[in-house]
DNA sequence: GATGAATGAGAATTCATTCAT
DNA sequence: CATGAATGAATTCTCATTCAT
């Protein structure tokens, strides 16, 4: 089943040639898709992200698309889960040159990640908000939301380590790390809306002032 | 031009007596519409907030509400417009009884009040971001959008003004109030989308943990 | 509404010039797009009666079908209502000259003319079995189900009423108006299939037989 | 040409090893999808019975099908062909313990044998109706439409044989098959469409009484 | 023989908006 | 002012069938 190409990798442990070049090739066509679906997301925003344009854009009738996906929301889905992965890796890698820093650095360096990874990249905020939006988003089974629901859990993980590793207690740490989110979510939001030109200040400052006051607070 | 009449009272000031008559009945019908469109939205979303729903319920035909609105998205635009009216109301009240109080407890009641409303009332937070969405949204004049931009800022006037009272400085002020709107915005997606839960944590507590470390900062 | 005409003629009692002349008009246009349906199902039969096809040729977009109603199965519906009423007049009026004459033969009269209608009108008999199809056919209300079921049956009352004035117990005038009916829609369905070739035999001989012998049995 | 099987005891008749057990695996296949259609046809109806859910029960992948039938009707052709080898064997049984009886007894025996078999297998009758609707069905040859029309034949002989047996002469006992067949047919599409419930009447005690008048007329 | 990706036509609805009346 | 009929474009999704592999 083309449909389930999620852990591809394990299943072509002991693939036939034939089968595993059809997995790959199918992969890459899925991938198309989603291309053209990130594309059009992109472009022309919620509204005009139709199953239509993005078979259009992938150079496929629309039918042709239920051969990848069971229906529109499951590519977005595929679309955020894509997205919160890059998301990841944004923040897994921002140690970097800094690995060998102290604690505060590093709190410093992975928050800031988060936050510039969705200040650079608009586009994965409003998917994010798509399909985050109410308690289980219509079109996508439980399953999904709840893989959805871990990744974005996973991608907080290397901040609340990093405050527990400064002193914090468990619990503190996840109230902390709630907060942290909530804070860069709200920026963020007033950034990507230009509201926050009303007063005239600058998304990433005002989040570094936060981070500021919170390495005040954690000695 | 009966189709903007958000500031009647102006342009009624050297009105005839006829004309007056009937500028005074249409807003009366435009609220008729504005009440019919607030149910329909608050019972069904902005999904199920289709015109002919709305004239439906104002007791009007589809056509005949163009005589009073240039298309839906005004329609949604004077729903917010009229939102952040109660908004303001419920942020100038905080005061209430602590009005004698000191500035730190009044500048928490005041946050707090905005944070209640936003918490209390989802549907009014889900008008603010569809219209909120993008420098300037589609189907919106700019001449509205500033208007709602002007309205929004007012609601955040106290707070900012309390800040000021306890001694920042102008400029600091500002960015505070901006922090705490993010702040606030951030905790109430979380909270409104359920995705909080993740968490374990609570939108309001966070918020009130918010405003005692803001306390600490200002003393 | 304009989709509820069935009982136009009550509600017009007291309507004003301009609303009798709207309704007329409405029905009017309902007609229209019932001879649409009509000359669809009747050339391309059921699968090929789309909304489409019949929105085409009743000159309207598809969209304008929904003025006047509210779904596919309701133009059936209308229109094995509608054909239900004629098939109602033919039996009414079967007795024409032969009214003077006698039980027996006013009973064949009837019973014959059922027969006829639906040996004349194959596409009558196609709506009906489209419609009559499972208990409560979807898309149909449980009230227009009831209205064509009683429709079907104020039908049969003539020939039912026939009975009982030749003697026949309420009882028994029920079981063997359904019996006729019965013997008359297996024959229309041989006749209409053309499976009686098979047999060499002639739908209505075996029908007119079927009358030769109950009048025996009821003298 | 695995397509036409019917025949193909005859076809193998001087087949080499290897064409005969290719042939036979064949008809295995044939068989194979056949289950699969007869049993997503029972389930789903007609409606529900796609080439693709046929397929995928069969455990193959829709195109395959093609190589066993030329289109979707051809199956169901082949379901009502064993559908009506079933309704004989049910026919040719009906004598029973019987089979030392009286005529009388017998021709009950089978008509009603004939009358059950549809009564208590609706989807039969479905099958039934879909494809014989139409002198030549859509999708069918003249050659397969004859044969079913044979088959449907057959299985009515053993209540013509019984008539004559009866002393009919061979025209009559047609027409009388004919007749019983009709007002089976009739009944049993009263039953299944639940509209002799308008009359309160049972579809089997009706028959029964058809069988008892007609008893009476043939001594 | 079998696969399954792809097509292309088609399905019923919905809706904001326009405009003659 | 108000009507409501009509448009026209859009929506997602389904399916029998074909065909290169």
């Amino acid at each position: 089943m083309a449909k389930s190409s999620q852990d591809s990798s394990k299943e072509n442990a002991h693939a036939t040639p034939r089968a595993l070049r059809e997995t790959t090739l199918n992969e890459a066509r899925r991938a198309l898709i989603l291309d053209a679906a990130r594309s059009v997301f992109f472009e022309l925003g919620l509204e005009g992200a139709s199953l239509r344009e993005i078979a259009k854009r992938a150079g496929y009738s629309p039918g042709a698309i239920y051969n990848y996906f069971n229906n529109r929301e499951e590519i977005y889905a595929a679309l955020l889960s894509e997205s919160l992965e890059r998301l990841k890796e944004a923040v897994d890698n921002a140690d970097g040159d800094a690995a060998e820093q102290a604690a505060p650095a590093l709190l410093r360096a992975r928050a800031m990640a988060f936050f510039r990874f969705y200040q650079d990249n608009p586009q994965d905020m409003d998917l994010g908000f798509y399909l985050f939006n109410g308690a289980q988003p219509r079109g996508l089974t439980p399953q999904l939301n709840q893989q959805l629901n871990d990744q974005l859990q996973a991608t907080l993980l290397p901040i609340q380590e990093m405050l527990i590793n400064l002193g914090l207690k468990e619990a503190d740490a996840v109230a902390e790390t709630t907060a942290i989110f909530a804070h860069a979510v709200g920026l963020l939001m007033l950034h990507h809306t230009k509201r926050i030109r009303l007063f005239k200040q600058d998304a990433q400052a005002l989040f570094e002032r936060y981070l500021d006051f919170l390495a005040r607070r954690i000695p």
